[in-house]
DNA sequence: CATGAATGAGAATTCATTCAT
DNA sequence: AATGAATGAATTCTCATTCAT
């Protein structure tokens, strides 16, 4: 009883890990990778710099291990949509709206992949760039795998058109002030229907929201 | 003979400034402004240090001067367009087009916008995203003052969509290799289409590109 | 009961001792005393920081305890040949010998006597550099005990050469590739034979190995 | 005449990197290369941080430095005791005679060498011992070449005790009080005529001194 | 007693900016 | 005006030591 490694001290300690990587994330989200320094992360934990290397190998690992989960949280949201939405042109649109909101409602980690990118190693780098590309390019098999749906000329640009629509829009609502702008849903559906229209045939039916 | 080496020395002032100012365009667009260091812009101008305090107040100025420089061509660009096509969508398409054109062509200065921007002071900070924000507002008003010609649920959120997918797809492309991708103006049609399909009636006819 | 768990605790408590006074050693001996760190010490010997602190005062303190140990079994290395050796010449040459064959089977132990002392406190490094000089003090009083045996000019820096050739030889040799290397009995000899040569009388007869 | 590099800027430059080098052997000979540490060498040599990093890629570009120098001022002492020796037993005495007297006047430099090592990138610590390895094989090269004149049993080990021998005496002498230990060419006659007892052969005439 | 998380002082190194020449 | 050496604050990271559990 006396030194057995108790759950509690586990707890404690991935409680003390996710302190500095929830503070980091909204540093790194705040200011960006160069201009978040440890000491600001270590300071705003509340923790110190040693503690902090006891659960970082360095700055690049918290910056990873936040990019990290959030490659998986986005994963799981769009894996979910995907698996409700059987109309193809749904699919797309929920899907940007599920991210939309998924983003809007996280806005720190959000802003990590929107805010900057300078200075991480190419590795991070790639994983960073990777997360935004990945999600383009599910957009553009599925415009590839149902053209007769699909008004594109090129199904490439049209998805990567549809996620910088997308990010750019929340990228924007995030910076209003909270108080005052428009509720997140109401955004993501504009969005959607944005997009929705950009890649309609031209036959279909108009939106109707 | 007074003046006259004055005028020269005026001159060659300037052209120095010039030198300092795209040298640092082309670093900060490649490595953002953190990472890009007074002694990097120096050596690749091949100037000294005291030189380069002549010319800017500090490191910031020279950011500024080119976010300046930019805002200014970028505003020359769309307002060359907004002269010469007098059809609302056409004039909404054309710019976007001619915007990605002139960035394309300058994939330093586009990169600047692109790249980062933290480490920045607030103003400069805001300075950069105004250029962002002051094309988003432009598209903004000119879907407003003429709604019955667009399709657009919410014209804030609308001008957004455009301007991020715009840059995205701009983004996307200065990330390829320049050997093998594919050609500017291609895509700058490519992604016009896009936006144009996004903001037109249902009744529209379809764009034949 | 009660004494014979005091007893088998306080064995176990050597033992832990014993255990991170070897792993000490061994790595004081391979990076010297400032690039060995505490960490590396309690990994090595699957210990922890806390359990460390309980046996020794400090990381000096681990140092120290090496030294003391090292520093008594030469002694008794020396004592042991000063005992058997009647003849003079023998002693001396004997003396070195087994102190040479006694490091050489104790490489860890030799290596912190050479290898490095720096960032010691003064006391702990007059301590390492105490063991040499004994060393050479022993030799020098010897030599000057018999004078008639010995061909030396000055008996002190004679001593000093006998156990600097000593250490030399032995260095090269730990750094020699342990598979390829001659045996440490052959090295001894060899050193012992220029040591002695070097304090014989030129009458004496030659060394016949 | 106004913004031309001068010679006496070139030369204030150069002074101001012999005073950081000097500084710099001084404290590395005292406290060993890990023990030595920037800041100290800065204040020592009343600079400051940023000016010792103009001068040197980091700290061990210093420690390069003085060893660097240090090979060539022995080589250079070596070779000048080569030429002026015909006879083989006169100039190995000559020989090391001139390095102890070399090294006793340059005490911070001969501690370089004898102190430390640790910490030293593998590269730095080859260079290190490079340089005693380097004597040893000289005269080792030596013996061996005029195998009638000596009577070394093993030439390698043979010459490793020489250069060990005279080490010794060195960092023992460098230890003594300088204002009461014998002069050092006292010393440096005692030493050789050890070295030369140690390698002559038997029948050889016994040294005068 | 044992454990290992936590602390924070201190080391190496970089860089914006100033200033003597 | 031009130069580039000098400055020192700031940054990343390590490690001896302590202390709550």
């Amino acid at each position: 009883m006396v030194y057995r490694k108790t759950e509690a001290t586990e707890g404690r300690k991935q409680a003390k890990r996710r302190l500095f990587l929830d503070t980091a994330i909204k540093l790194f989200g705040k200011h960006g990778y160069l201009a978040t320094t440890v000491p600001m992360i270590v300071t705003e934990a509340k923790g110190s710099t040693g503690s902090f290397y006891m659960y970082f190998r360095n700055k690049e690992d918290v910056f990873n291990s936040a990019l990290e989960e959030l490659g998986q949280a986005i994963e799981a949201v769009l894996t979910n949509v995907r698996n409700m939405q059987p109309d193809p042109m749904q699919r797309i649109a929920k899907g940007l709206e599920a991210l939309f909101l998924y983003l809007a409602k996280n806005p720190e980690q959000a802003r990590i992949l929107i805010v900057e990118s300078s200075g991480l190693s190419p590795e991070s780098l790639q994983a960073s760039r990777a997360i935004l590309r990945k999600q383009a390019d599910e957009v553009r098999q599925f415009l590839e795998s149902a053209p007769a749906q699909f008004d594109v000329g090129n199904a490439t640009i049209a998805a990567r058109c549809l996620v910088g629509a997308t990010y750019e829009a929340l990228y924007c609502w995030l910076e209003e002030d909270p108080n005052s702008r428009m509720p997140a849903a109401d955004v993501a559906r504009a969005v959607a229907r944005f997009n929705t229209q950009a890649i309609r045939k031209a036959s279909a039916k108009p939106n109707r929201s």
